[in-house]
DNA sequence: CTTTTTTTGTTGACACATCAACTAAATTTG
DNA sequence: CAAATTTAGTTGATGTGTCAACAAAAAAAG
């Protein structure tokens, strides 16, 4: 009945909270999407590809080091790699400098799914950024950009 | 040591990956300070203050009619509300219509403390809007549009 | 060198999110 | 109107994300 009516839009609401819940639901949209490719062409989970993202582009590395990279949950990172690591997806060689810590790198079963899943991975995020022009991605980039500065900013004064 | 150092940006990664996790990582940090702000200001978690605000904005509703405007998901709702229900932020008035449904609106508890956590998650909100220029803020709303439209397209064929 | 502080990583507890199965009322269909 | 389908809402299982407490190694301070 009331189905393609703009029933919230940012024209009728008072602005209010238009930002959090345009970012929720994108980002659940986003996720959910994720996880289904990834699940379907690899059987690997988000928090998986995450680690194995980072481990292609900057070589192997600690956990701490994942963690101030992306700013993700130490502890969801500590679980998650226990796991790959279980499963045979990474192999951690330990720091001869550093008794505490670990590097962790793919292992080639590891390698196999993360390139199994990474051509539907990188179809998916082309199609992400072809939707828009170059000049309005810069500008979601820098957005992206100021609105955490301001949420950093706004948190170092409370 | 490399603390301010931009080790990962739009510039020095293949792309790859970087709607994703800068939509992530944003979206965690405006979660993260608004469930600080609302239990500080009024005790009340994001998934009640999203249910207040709609009630604000569009009157008494429905869970299913919640359900559609704003898409998250229906069990999570119907937990909320019924746990809302429980501690009287919320009462619900049984349709004479449709026996199934109810309408749930706030009770005074209810609306007093949406009124305290309000200025607080307003100055916010407009903290983050003031960041951006008005230009600005309306190409960041349009690329969440077309960012959803895409995911539902790649969704449909698929 | 020994005490204190910091850093690394693990763990437990818990809130939030997602998915699917389910009940019951309403609606549609034949 | 009876059977089949759809819709509203609840519930359980499970996965993900967050926070804080913790142990052990390393670094800094005395």
């Amino acid at each position: 009945m009331t189905e393609n009516m703009p029933e919230q839009t940012a024209e009728n609401t008072p602005l209010q909270q238009m930002v959090m819940f345009r970012l929720a639901r994108l980002h659940a949209k986003v996720n959910a999407q994720s996880t289904k490719i990834l699940n379907k062409s690899a059987g690997l989970s988000l928090s998986q590809w995450r680690i194995m993202v980072l481990i292609e582009t900057h070589g192997k590395i600690t956990p701490t080091k994942f963690v101030r990279l992306t700013k993700f949950d130490k502890g969801l990172v500590s679980r998650t790699i226990k796991g790959m690591i279980k499963s045979g997806l990474l192999h951690s060689e330990s720091s001869k400098s550093d008794q505490r810590s670990h590097l962790v790198d793919m292992t080639e079963k590891g390698r196999a799914l993360f390139e199994k899943a990474r051509p539907h991975m990188r179809q998916r995020q082309s199609r992400l950024l072809e939707c828009m022009t170059l000049a309005e991605r810069q500008a979601l980039f820098q957005s992206f950009d100021k609105l955490e500065l301001a949420i950093d900013d706004l948190e170092s004064l409370s």
